[in-house]
DNA sequence: ACGCAAACTTGCGTGCGCGCACTTTTCTTG
DNA sequence: CAAGAAAAGTGCGCGCACGCAAGTTTGCGT
């Protein structure tokens, strides 16, 4: 549907974006990541400096794409797949919780040096904002129903509050990285509070956002 | 109560804040905002270049700024002073557009200016983010009930919200701008979308967010 | 009042983002 | 199938962000 025959110029570029994520990837990992120099990234990709960074804007942007992927498209697909009685808020949680789990699973190598450098972690945080657009439209697809693009706007808020919602978990999962603290916290109230694991962390900041969801699904004024 | 003296330091540290912000904005007016160079900016304020970006990361951070000045903590005095009978999401919501619209109303010039250029306006909206911190602390303040620091970890990830429904609100208020549009869209259902001035688009952004205050507000389970 | 430590500033060097003009490759149209 | 259009890659150069290692100012303790 989407691409019969991508063409042969569309798959060239995928190669060589591939190439650079790979190279950038696997230099950082060899040497250090602040040892490695756009130049030598371009040189392992077989291109030039300056087409290397018509693919990424910054270094860090093309060492965290290795891991990043193609996260929006799975999160996307992941939504729009749900079971049709779930509603809207869990089916977003579960997508998110899930891709981002198995991207933490898969290399754990790599996201460990990804948290320590400070600048790869605010590429990795930004990154995140990619998903927004998909997101977006996926959810304008499960509030269909609403009367004209007043959806469309409701989408947009929400995508967006979510996207915002993953970065706070994402700083509340990695500061206690960055330093040597405890893996749980007390407050003043006796409570322990985990602040646990990536998912629960996850699950955490996107609940108090599910009364929006649910308002927004069964519209303003039911 | 927070500064008896602020300090010799710190007086001359906003004095050269505020001399570069100056400076920044009127040669940004004066000529092109593109034939501004950092020198320009450092040399009108009476400092080295050096200096210039140890207070601003960028030309446009430094130009925004003029007109950001400290909209963090009006919006965050303007939310602790609610009148205690209204809702949160009231208070936030009446806090953010009346800051925006009276920052709109102000300098029309300078803000044509800055929507015009992309770069600009890019950076006009990374501003918003800076309202996030202390927007964190007086929501938490406002649901102080909470036990433990569950309201703690709520109060970030609604700050956060109304900080992304505020850009979504923003670049649905620039768009229109950017190029020769109709003020009003029409939908496929037929109906009128005014998408009109920057305090209706605010409020329609932050509206879907009211139900995660109010169920946050009156607690999970009440 | 004096001197020490911390904070701020400054000159310098490096690598990088990106605009511009040009070459090469790929897609389309007559 | 050839010729022109469009798009990707490339060389070059400018300005800028930022680390580093001084020098300078401010504030505090004794």
């Amino acid at each position: 549907m989407t691409t019969p025959p991508p063409g042969l110029r569309e798959r060239k570029k995928q190669a060589t974006r591939e190439a650079l994520r790979e190279a950038a990837l696997r230099l950082a990992v060899e040497r250090g990541p602040d040892q490695v120099r756009v130049e030598d990234i371009a040189k392992a990709a077989g291109v030039s400096p300056r087409t290397y960074n018509n693919y990424f804007a910054s270094r860090e942007q093309a060492i965290v794409s290795a891991v990043t992927a193609d996260r929006e498209v799975r999160i996307a697909a992941a939504v729009a797949a749900r079971p049709a009685e779930a509603s809207l808020a869990d089916a977003v949680t579960d997508a998110v919780v899930e891709q981002y789990t198995n991207a933490g699973e898969r290399e754990h190598e790599t996201l460990l040096l990804i948290t320590t450098r400070p600048a790869l972690r605010d590429a990795f945080l930004d990154a995140t904002a990619g998903i927004e657009p998909p997101l977006t439209a996926v959810i304008a697809e499960g509030l269909a129903e609403r009367p004209g693009d007043a959806g469309a706007h409701t989408a947009r808020v929400l995508a967006a509050s979510v996207v915002a919602a993953v970065r706070v978990a994402l700083e509340g999962w990695l500061r206690p990285t960055g330093e040597a603290r405890a893996t749980r916290s007390v407050c003043a109230g006796g409570l322990v509070v985990p602040a646990g694991s990536l998912p629960d962390q996850l699950r955490a900041a996107l609940a108090p956002l599910a009364p929006a969801f649910d308002a927004a699904e069964r519209g303003t004024q039911p």
